[in-house]
DNA sequence: CATTCCATTTTCGTATACAATTACTCTCTA
DNA sequence: TAGAGAGTAATTGTATACGAAAATGGAATG
């Protein structure tokens, strides 16, 4: 089976993004053989890619700890973020297929239902706002953006966004999402642009409401 | 020695970026282990970081090979780069030291030099450029960003750019570098990003005038 | 002669054992 | 009591062996 990797990777991601491998946790690799059920050496290398998503960071011969994006620049992160995935979307308008717009569709109609009713559906939702993001990112056709993307998208889940929002944020949010499949069915690439920067933008906004930055030095 | 794995990554590099593994090269992990006398294990470490890094591309259960340029969509790759590294630029026209700028400089001088003494000093320059770049991305002052400008950045040194420029086209370079500098001083972002987009849109001039793209489809 | 199927070989994926490094704790001393 | 040092435990880094998947080559068949 060429997924004992793939299998730990999963695994070891939605601990950290569930939150019960909590930011500065270490991630010794026995331990991560125990919870994976396979060897060392498929956990080292799903280790190695969660680093590498930003998920964990890692110093040699010291392991890897989920990482603290309180203690990070979380400016710069979501600026980057702004520029790689306004381009993306900006790509994505003129390229984007029906059936892509139609997932779209779906997905949003399913997190709109999710918000609606009032029970907690926040790890479903952020599942399918991640495929959301993704589904743009791919209609974008370009396999060097998606790579470079995983790394300013993954590393703020350990964030969870969506269950920080007010009643009027997610709104907002999901009229993001309703306006950027109309710029794609216009194909226009600078609406969808202008409207991902926004959403972004949104979700910066309520994440610096929670989290108290470390000042310089 | 916690570098046989590094040792493999730098060794492989090497090849690569001289074109000794040339574009589609299968890479082999048994040869690899030969070539730089370590085992299979951290030999597999470099390989993904490789990977990563966009110097090949991987298939499961068939290895890596060197990622062949030709056949990706350059615009896109080019494009991606010119945002990021503008950005970059930026932020680090704001944040660099005097020390940064110095070195800067001295890699100018040195760059320079090499480009008015006739003998091919091709790979030095390439090696001085990239600090250059590199140096500028550090000065940005922010971690995700100079791993991100590293999948960007490391493709397209496969393409050997600087060896393809002509002479006209290195004195613009070399101005470039030098108008960056000058930005840099006065801290201007916006002069600052606007110098590295012209100079990354110029390389990118030079790389499509010899690289037959294949059309879509 | 082209094609398909099977055996062989090559190569990657995983597990485990050992080496090297780092972290920790306890003791001894000032 | 605070601090330094040595010895021990914990953890990562590397090597190697085995298993699984895929590529290859050749023979049989239409």
């Amino acid at each position: 089976m060429a997924r004992a990797s793939e299998q730990a990777y999963e695994r070891i991601r939605a601990e950290i993004i569930s939150g019960r491998f909590p930011p500065g946790h270490r991630l010794i690799e026995a331990d991560l053989t125990a919870l994976c059920e396979v060897s060392r050496t498929p956990v080292r290398e799903a280790l190695r890619r969660i680093v590498n998503e930003g998920l964990a960071e890692f110093s040699p011969n010291q392991g890897a700890q989920v990482v603290d994006l309180a203690a990070e620049d979380l400016e710069a992160l979501y600026d980057l973020r702004t520029l790689i995935e306004g381009y993306g979307a900006a790509r994505a308008a003129t390229r984007i297929s029906p059936a892509q717009i139609a997932e779209l569709e779906s997905l949003t109609g399913l997190m709109e239902a999710l918000v609606d009713g009032g029970v907690d559906g926040a790890p479903e939702a952020a599942g399918a706002n991640s495929r959301f993001h993704r589904i743009i990112l791919e209609a974008a056709q370009s396999p060097r953006l998606l790579s470079v993307a995983s790394q300013v998208i993954e590393a703020p889940l350990v964030l969870r966004t969506l269950a920080r929002y007010s009643p009027d944020e997610r709104v907002r949010s999901m009229a993001h999402h309703r306006e950027l499949i109309a710029a794609f069915r216009a194909g226009d690439s600078q609406w969808a642009q202008a409207v991902m920067i926004s959403h972004i933008k949104a979700a910066f906004t309520a994440i610096r409401r929670d989290i108290v930055q470390p000042g310089p030095g």
